[in-house]
DNA sequence: AGTGACCGGGAGGACCAGAG
DNA sequence: CTCTGGTCCTCCCGGTCACT
């Protein structure tokens, strides 16, 4: 597993083109204006805010983003766009995950079967004798990498996410993280929390509420 | 069309680690 | 030390497909 020191940012100010850079993908903000971190993060909520079908989306995504124009907010969303079709269709490699621990990419749930509580052999095991697999925490790029196969596949296809964006994990492990991910959404006006890996709600590495989470993530990451 | 097997998502809880 | 957060396990249920 990567150090997630390494791919930390410097400053909570580093942006989406940066995030986007960890992942190997081409310069996100190449339009030649800059994005504030503060303008990222307007974006980002004005993209979860108004519906892609919504006509007059970029007008109210630019009206929410001091200092840019609809035509900017625009262009900056097709770059997003640009770099997850490279994922997917593989010409932007993706970051190798492989860990010590490269079994647990193997369906640890593994269930397959339906309503079969069983190993390898097909024989179930008693709880004594069945090892419980120490839990591998999500990094922070497998997160966000995660939150990009949302983005394109939606909630409910996570074979594909797991296929095409977060290679590391299983779909059944996507499935979990991502259930525990919308709850954790839901409890989003709790006023004390705890900071966490769940608290990242877009790829670009600023969340909803304004934190900067990367750090945050960061302190929790084992 | 009916039936059964298989597959995959959702839900809930067990368990562990670590923050508070 | 307590409690919360995160991961994994297990079960349930609905959808799909092959077979009759």
């Amino acid at each position: 597993m990567r150090e997630i020191s390494d791919t930390l940012p410097a400053s909570p100010s580093r942006d989406l083109s940066s995030a986007v850079e960890d992942f190997g993908m081409e310069e996100a903000t190449n339009s030649g204006s800059t994005w504030t971190w503060e303008q990222e993060k307007a974006f980002e909520n004005a993209l979860a805010v108004y519906a892609e079908e919504s006509s007059n989306r970029w007008v109210c995504v630019a009206a929410d983003v001091d200092g840019k124009t609809e035509e900017e907010v625009r262009r900056h969303f097709e770059i997003l766009i640009e770099d997850i079709d490279g994922i997917e269709s593989g010409r932007v490699p993706l970051p190798s995950y492989v860990s010590s621990s490269e079994g647990s990419a193997e369906d640890i749930g593994g269930n397959k079967g339906k309503k079969s509580s069983s190993n390898a052999t097909g024989k179930k095991l008693p709880r004594t004798y069945q090892e419980r697999r120490k839990g591998i925490a999500w990094s922070e790029d497998e997160h966000r990498l995660f939150l990009l196969g949302l983005d394109k596949y939606g909630k409910g296809d996570w074979r594909s996410i797991s296929r095409n964006f977060v290679v590391s994990r299983t779909p059944t492990q996507v499935a979990s993280h991502a259930q525990k991910y919308f709850i954790r959404l839901n409890s989003m006006n709790k006023e004390r929390r705890r900071s966490s890996i769940h608290d990242i709600t877009t790829p670009a590495g600023v969340d909803k509420d304004g934190d900067d989470v990367t750090a945050t993530a960061a302190t929790t990451e084992q």
